[in-house]
DNA sequence: TCGACTGATATCATAAAGTG
DNA sequence: CACTTTATGATATCAGTCGA
């Protein structure tokens, strides 16, 4: 009964032409007389004339136009009623202790980043499935939703290239988002601690300085406040607050700037054929270290992986496993298989592999090693493969500010950490996308070969201020704009994740020059990284009110910037509760209050 | 044991129509 | 006209299952 028996264009046209003027009136009387005087008025509408049903009777028709007009007032009375009795009631909502709790148990999750979520190509898998696997769970017996999961593993099982979802997993993961998602949940806690009233009243600001890879510092800070109307602290006091951000960013960037990202040339490079194929280097093995031999193989496999148009870095685990999968086994006999950044992969057997591909996979070669074609081949420009590699990891091959670029959101290779514990480039920061719906002027894609997953979403309910600097700590902070974050650009959550792994030294994909006649790849000759697993996601929260995120991009030592790419990465995995929902979500104090009768759940957008 | 995921169910707001 | 009933949509919550 509540879908209406009018055209979205005529509610439309009722909503917006006539009912407001009808709202407006202020006495029954005078009410009636409007409508005696519009009904007719809207009959004869090019909307209504013609337009309406033969189910009902034109009487009956314009009876419903009136009940129309006359439910809307009702509804008018009803929220005046509602509002003048409960206004405290809606202030307090705000401040609901039970929200409150709620909003501090999502952004302690939040502040989980690194320890939920183990995301890897089996959810990629069933997010891109779920009807398959609904299906076939069907056909099983039992409960039907133990078997979603049985009917999950059983397909996971069977598929053939786990590798593609493996690698699709490895770009739901990178740092920049992590702090970005730390900004979330930061918000979020603040206001659900502020309001909550355990502390009485309470005025909260957190100072925090961000180091990227590119050399530059992203600061800012987030207020949080028991009382929403109270202004922040760098709005009600300026010039105080831009002094201490000088200071402030200078102790931050004295501590969180990263060594120059500058990549390290190697002296290895992996030529390419005519047909854009990475061939291994001859090499000679009197002068070739271990680590380097392993280094030089390892960006070789990404780059043959990449140039079969696959994502990510090689699987090494699934190609062992099932070789046929991705090379043609009959034509390639490789001695012996793994990750060369791993001591699991013997030195010796290190040797052998290399001393097989320098004969079998080198320029000279007739038929140099190929993997087989992945799902990404139809992506443009990867013949390259994104092929300059300043730095040490396969992680510089993902550097390309295309999302079409094959080497997207490579981090380590599988199993493979950066020791230094440096994050890598990638620096699709909070602050850029945010700085996109705060208008800020200044473009902010200061990092190169960034990643920039435009994960903007609404449910930071918070404002964001950024405060974009260019090498004078805190020179615009008089720039800030504020702006509700529900209008932000919600892009697909796709690119929520970050590369965590990153290579070991320089990290110089940020140094990716897109040179797409370059036929070689530069081999850092870092140091191997060594190997620990850990892909994680977060899960995306919404944050609550009450407070304010300040960010100040700082650009210093940031090389030339490039065009910060917009294009979303892949879908990420829809969730139960995922970002787009969630970030549709309002603040409590806004939010409706939830609704539902008990109907089965309907398909979620 | 706990957290995550699922489908099922409960709750509430809203809109259209019915009733006195 | 005011109020009630009915239907629907959206979301929260629950219980069962699985895996770490």
């Amino acid at each position: 009964m509540s879908s209406s028996p009018f055209t979205i264009a005529q509610q439309r046209t009722l909503k917006e032409d006539y009912l407001p003027d009808y709202l407006a009136l202020d006495s029954d009387q005078a009410r009636k007389k409007h409508l005696n005087t519009i009904v007719p008025q809207i009959l004869e509408h090019e909307d209504f004339r013609g337009k309406l049903g033969s189910e009902k009777t034109e009487k009956d028709w314009k009876a419903s136009i009136m009940k129309y007009f006359k439910n809307r007032r009702q509804t008018q009375r009803q929220q005046q009623i509602r509002k003048d009795a409960g206004t405290t009631l809606t202030q307090n909502l705000a401040h609901d202790p039970v929200d409150c709790i709620k909003a501090m148990r999502k952004a302690v999750k939040l502040f989980q980043v690194l320890g939920h979520e183990n995301l890897d190509g089996q959810s990629i898998f069933k997010s891109q499935n779920e009807e398959k696997i609904r299906e076939h769970a069907t056909t099983m017996s039992g409960n039907a939703t133990a078997n979603f999961k049985k009917a999950l593993r059983e397909l996971w099982d069977a598929e053939p290239d786990k590798a593609s979802y493996e690698a699709q997993a490895r770009e739901y993961w990178n740092v920049p988002n992590n702090q970005l998602q730390f900004l979330v949940g930061a918000s979020r806690l603040f206001s659900a601690v502020c309001e909550y009233k355990h502390l009485g009243k309470v005025e909260l600001m957190l100072m925090y300085t961000f180091a990227r890879e590119d050399g530059t510092c992203d600061s800012g800070c987030i207020s949080g406040h028991s009382n929403t109307e109270t202004n922040d602290f760098p709005d009600e006091h300026q010039e105080a607050y831009k002094t201490f951000f000088e200071v402030w960013n200078q102790y931050g960037e004295k501590y969180c700037k990263n060594p120059d990202p500058s990549p390290q040339k190697s002296r290895f490079t992996i030529p390419v054929d005519s047909t854009g194929r990475p061939c291994f280097p001859d090499l000679d093995f009197e002068k070739v270290t271990g680590e380097e031999l392993r280094e030089v193989m390892a960006v070789y496999f990404n780059s043959l992986w990449l140039f079969a148009g696959r994502r990510g870095q090689p699987t090494y685990a699934y190609i062992k496993n099932s070789p046929g999968s991705f090379f043609d086994c009959t034509r390639y006999k490789l001695p012996c298989f793994g990750n060369p950044r791993v001591q699991e992969f013997t030195r010796s057997m290190v040797m052998q592999l290399a001393e097989w591909l320098c004969e079998h996979s080198s320029m000279s070669a007739p038929e140099p090693l190929e993997f087989l074609s992945g799902q990404m081949k139809d992506q443009p420009d990867d013949a390259t493969a994104r092929v300059e590699m300043g730095g040490t990891e396969g992680t510089e091959l993902e550097t390309g500010t295309d999302d079409t670029a094959a080497g997207v959101g490579m981090g380590g290779t599988e199993g493979t950490e950066s020791e230094t514990g440096t994050t890598s480039k990638g620096n699709a920061e909070a602050g850029d996308i945010l700085e996109d719906h705060a208008s800020v002027t200044e473009a902010p894609g200061d990092s190169e070969g960034e990643r920039v997953e435009p994960v903007v979403r609404d449910d930071l309910c918070s404002t964001m201020r950024d405060m974009v600097g260019s090498g004078v700590a805190g020179d615009s902070g008089t720039e800030r704009e504020e702006e509700n974050v529900d209008k932000a650009v919600e892009e697909d959550l796709g690119g929520t994740a970050m590369d965590r792994a990153s290579g070991p030294l320089g990290d110089g994909g940020t140094e990716q020059e897109k040179d797409e006649t370059r036929n070689v790849v530069d081999v850092g000759a870092g140091a191997v990284g060594k190997t620990r697993k850990e892909r994680r996601k977060q899960q995306p929260e919404h944050a609550s009110v009450g407070q304010t995120l300040r960010r100040s991009i700082r650009h210093n030592g940031a090389k030339e910037t490039k065009e910060q790419d917009t294009n979303p990465t892949p879908t990420l995995p829809s969730k139960r509760v995922n970002l787009n929902e969630d970030s549709k979500e309002e603040p409590p104090s806004k939010r409706p209050r939830n609704t539902g009768n008990g109907k089965k759940s309907k398909k979620r957008t």
